[in-house]
RNA sequence: GUGCCUAUAGCUUAGUUGGUUAAAGCGUCGGGUUGUGGUUCCGAAGAUCGAGGGUUCAAGUCCCUUUAGGCACC
């Protein structure tokens, strides 16, 4: 329960109707008290009926700053599942994703959670720090402890406990990218695993099956990925043509598997373009991706080894060839800060990566500007000063000290990774939140 | 007092019958990390081999003296 005199502000929120107009502060205020039951801190956003004002469904985002509510944007819903779109100036959009298990608004930034949770984190940790989104990998989980474990243990939110949505990536890139031994044939991929040295064989099907029995919101087509070494034009081609045969495998795999359930519990399936840096092939595998019967459109093969110029030059390509299907475009394994703002500035609703978790428990921390500092450098060894003044982040608002932190990654104590993961974080949702329409106060 | 053992980078050690710029781990210092093989990866600095003398073309390696520490015996 919120303390009465905790007050509640409204940003000025232009870009969003209808609720600062119609709904005074204090009206708000009378509900949120009830929501407010089960959150203590953090940025999630929620949705409300308000039968006496038109039905509407709106969904509120909100965070606490000096023990004040401030509600950072609220909007209107519809039940399409990627709604509210709004196009800014800057080439970004804003607006609502609404997956089976919560709505979201986006542009988002998703942590992995490798193995069924983000390392050194607890799920209350992550959502402090505005996350709302967590992936968990089908490569990893499928080889231990295995589907049917997490299924039988209640799914991937019951599992590790997350209550929001989860994306499970296909395993495609782990594949390619962990696995020494493998064959890739027009089947699958038939691969070595890592511990016990059987052959495993993953098909665009299985891994669809796979996805669907870990309890997965949002799953990812099975593709061919390149670009993880010198390739050849042929390669890139034959993983092209492949990635789009599989889609179409996945497509009808996903159709036979969810045929039965209710359109609204239904996972939204991403389709994953490839190409390479290729332009004519991105142009063309966008375009077939976008004309098949997926839900969000999944840019692939890229951050896998070429230079910043060449990404942002496919990013900025792929623009002109968006369709206006109401689709989240989804860049796979982006997380660098100044790379999340080109993308989210040429379209992307949706990043995932690995940097802000791994670089956090390898003592490196964002600080403004994107600039990034190594927390283990001597000379922060009596550094009384927080990460960064102007992070709201829960490690930088209780005041942890450079110097301290410093002094337990020399020790090598965890409490400093998981510290600086939800530094690093916050960094990266608050910079998505700049695009979310509106600056929070 | 006598005999024996040890002494190599900040720490712990490797150095083969004496043979090229004395090696490694940890630590220190710096960097990397983009759909995550948990506590990672890469690089750098850092030693006049306890000290002094001798033998030899050549000594961390052999000899002598000496210093410090340890063990054993008087």
């Amino acid at each position: 329960m919120l303390p009465r005199s905790t007050g509640l502000l409204i940003n000025d929120y232009t870009s969003f109707w209808p609720a600062q107009t119609l709904l005074g502060g204090l009206y708000i205020y009378e509900f949120l008290v009830e929501q407010f039951k089960a959150v203590k801190r953090g940025w999630l956003s929620f949705t409300h009926q308000i039968s006496s004002i038109n039905s509407l469904m709106l969904t509120y985002s909100y965070k606490y700053v000096n023990d004040c509510v401030i509600i950072t944007s609220v909007m209107d819903v519809k039940n399409t599942f990627f709604k509210g779109i709004k196009p800014a100036d800057d080439g970004s959009r804003s607006a609502i994703l609404q997956t089976r298990v919560g709505r979201v608004m986006t542009p988002i930034f998703m942590p992995d959670g490798t193995r069924g949770v983000v390392k050194s984190l607890t799920p209350e940790q992550v959502e402090s720090t505005g996350v709302q989104v967590v992936l968990a990998n089908t490569y990893h989980l499928h080889l231990q402890p295995g589907e049917q474990v997490v299924s039988a243990l209640g799914g991937v939110h019951g599992f590790g406990k997350w209550r929001g949505p989860i994306l499970t990536d296909s395993g495609g890139f782990q594949i390619f990218s962990l696995s020494k031994l493998r064959k890739i044939t027009e089947e699958g991929v038939e691969f070595k695993h890592p511990v016990t040295g059987e052959m495993r064989l993953i098909t665009p099907e299985k891994s669809i099956q796979i996805q669907l029995e870990l309890g997965s919101d949002m799953i990812v087509a099975f593709d061919h990925l390149t670009g993880l070494d010198n390739k050849s034009r042929k390669d890139v081609l034959e993983a092209y043509e492949r990635t789009h045969r599989w889609l179409e495998r996945c497509i009808k795999e996903f159709e036979r598997l969810t045929v039965d359930m209710p359109e609204e519990q239904k996972p939204i399936l991403f389709g994953v373009v490839q190409g390479g840096l290729d332009k004519e092939l991105r142009r063309k595998s966008l375009e077939i991706v976008q004309s098949s019967n997926v839900g969000g459109i999944a840019i692939g093969g890229l951050s896998v080894g070429e230079t910043k110029a060449e990404m942002y030059d496919i990013l900025n390509f792929l623009t002109n060839y968006y369709d206006n299907s109401p689709r989240p475009r989804f860049l796979l394994g982006v997380g660098d800060p100044p790379d999340i703002r080109y993308a989210i500035e040429h379209g992307i609703d949706m990043l995932d990566c690995v940097l802000p978790t791994r670089n956090a428990r390898h003592a490196t921390v964002w600080v403004a500007g994107d600039k990034k500092i190594h927390l283990t450098n001597s000379k922060y060894i009596d550094d009384n000063s927080v990460i960064d003044p102007g992070c709201d982040c829960y490690t930088c608002e209780s005041g942890y000290s450079k110097g301290f932190l410093r002094h337990q990654f020399k020790v090598k104590e965890p409490l400093a990774g998981t510290l600086c993961s939800i530094h690093n974080l916050r960094y990266l949702v608050r910079i998505c939140e700049e695009y979310r329409g509106g600056q929070p106060a």
